[in-house]
DNA sequence: TTTTTTATTTCAATCGTTTGCGGTTCAATT
DNA sequence: AATTGAACCGCAAACGATTGAAATAAAAAA
């Protein structure tokens, strides 16, 4: 590897100190003009850069912060690095990216990487697997500020940002019972993740709130396109099938739609379905999909913000942590 | 941010002196039995880390990787970053992501990004706008191996991975011709892309290879879905309108079986579709899409090994760029 | 017992940059 | 002419770990 330009080099070809260097490169009032222009010449003619490493650790930080998620491949995830990577870059942060594949085993390796990678700081969204979280409080005792977002935990001391999967839940299920669905299957995530509890329970209460009995046999845990379309074929093939469904994200949701007219039913007028994510297939699979917009690019922005926000504020006050909730939005195409 | 444990702490409490500790935890045969027991004890119960940052200042590497891509939220990019982070991830290297959102000015921050991050090696897949490389061989010069991957240049002296995009073109148009097309449009990408450059002419000698004349005004500039979307429905409303399509990728062609049905077109009867890039997207729409497969795990797989043989090999050797090809595949849906 | 060998351990420099403090130089003041 | 005080600049330590060379201790040979 060549060798990069140093202070040392500009200071030895100017006969100069490197500490006249340094403070003559950023300003110092100490520097004769003279000098200063000088040094500043040299550093541009040799087109010298500082190095960060040097920085990183004198200053014993990287401005580097590192991304934990299931998989990247999920448009909502994607949506999310991007919201993510927008406020990293304006603040002249970098993002590690490392993929936990939906593994828990891979999750606990990702944290020790974060940690031997020394990032400032770590934003996490957890795997389908993930129950116990000691790998996270491990960062937390390392002083290492932990922001959730999406799939999120109350159990550790850590800041959380998370779309009103509730409230989604909610509008959507009461926009299928709007249309006149009378009996509305929900496919839901792993319960042992938060969003799957909170829009399970948003489908709940809006079956409640007009009176339509709850039943636990048109809950089902499918949140792959798979195990919906395969779970969606069982069901509607039943003598009382659903005439709606509140699919727990956007492929699920298409899987249903697929299944559906593949068993000859047409959507929307025999069956009406809602999915999660707001997505870009939702945009354009046939018919298009109502959907609950989760605001990925926001969550993410908002995820960083708070991040950025505890790496500045260090660890003179006490911490509390906060809980941002991003409101949901419905967004009506024909699968309704 | 609370004091890590280091070297030296251990040393203190020890009696011994930092070089001591240095050589018992990495098993240096000078060093006594007892010591050595005794130092790696004590650092397991400290719960003591190496520091990344002083190491990567003293070896002059941060194994680190940087990653240039245009858009993460593109299927086939984040594939890609997939295969990329898998290669990493099993040799111990950090990913860091960097977008360009397919501005050329932000790619050329990008580059500068990954220098002052001090990255050991750079993947690159560069933007749409991108038309001038100086950018690059800028790290080129700091010696910074750069493996370029999908969209690359043959202007640079780097390696390539790409996908083989004539012959899939070929294959492409080909099966069109088989299944009883006459007159094949294609939507193509920016020919200042090589991409768009072979898929264009793939396209081309196909057609030739069963002497259907080439006609300039059945190849548009059309790359993404709302492009695509209102170029289709121009030229499908020609009283010559063509009976087969083939589109640069995935987004562009379900844009066109949408605007087929818009204008009452029966998709594969009336027209007939192939895509490129073999999306989620692809196997969930409806029509099901024919496509072509790009294998974006396996060449950002490759693209990645690529990248850390020539880490490995330094400047040892004299520098012979080598260009990779992923073979394609047809994948034969119910588009056509 | 003295010398030589061997086994352990420490010293000090290095990576590149920053920064408190001390040191020079030179002009202004008394 | 002696003193003061800006104005400028350099020394050296620090960040944490590694490593060649030197030093010390202990064991073996003479």
């Amino acid at each position: 590897m060549k060798r990069q330009i140093t202070i040392k080099d500009i200071a030895t070809k100017l006969g100069l100190s490197t500490s006249t260097v340094s403070r003559a490169l950023k300003d110092h009032p100490d520097i004769s003009p003279k000098t200063r222009t000088a040094v500043k010449e040299l550093a541009g003619l040799l087109g010298y850069r500082p190095n960060r490493i040097a920085l990183n650790l004198r200053n014993n930080s990287t401005r580097t912060i590192g991304l934990i998620i299931p998989e990247i491949e999920h448009y909502f995830f994607s949506a999310i690095i991007n919201g993510i990577e927008e406020i990293a870059y304006k603040n002249d942060y970098s993002v590690m990216v490392f993929q936990s594949n939906e593994s828990y085993k891979r999750e606990v390796i990702n944290t020790q990487a974060v940690l031997t990678n020394r990032v400032d700081g770590v934003l996490v969204s957890f795997s389908k697997e993930t129950s116990d979280f000691s790998h996270f409080q491990k960062l937390i005792d390392n002083e290492i500020p932990v922001v959730f977002f999406d799939r999120t935990t109350e159990e550790l001391p850590a800041d959380q940002v998370v779309a009103d999967d509730y409230q989604g839940a909610f509008i959507a299920v009461n926009h299928l019972i709007e249309r006149g669905c009378k009996r509305i299957a929900h496919f839901a995530a792993p319960q042992n993740l938060q969003i799957g509890k909170s829009r399970l329970s948003g489908y709940h209460d809006a079956l409640l709130k007009h009176n339509i009995h709850f039943q636990h046999d048109l809950v089902h845990l499918a949140d792959t396109y798979e195990i919906a379309k395969k779970t969606a074929h069982d069901i509607l093939r039943r003598p009382e099938a659903p005439d709606g469904f509140f699919a727990v994200n956007d492929m699920s949701a298409i899987a249903i739609i697929k299944a559906a007219r593949e068993l000859g039913k047409r959507v929307p007028q025999d069956v009406k379905v809602v999915g999660f994510e707001n997505s870009k297939s939702s945009a354009i699979c046939d018919p298009e999909l109502t959907t609950i917009d989760q605001f990925g690019f926001e969550l993410g922005r908002e995820a960083c913000i708070m991040l950025l926000k505890r790496l500045k504020e260090g660890d003179d006050v006490e911490f509390k942590p906060i809980k941002k909730v991003i409101k949901t939005k419905l967004v009506i195409r024909s699968s309704t």
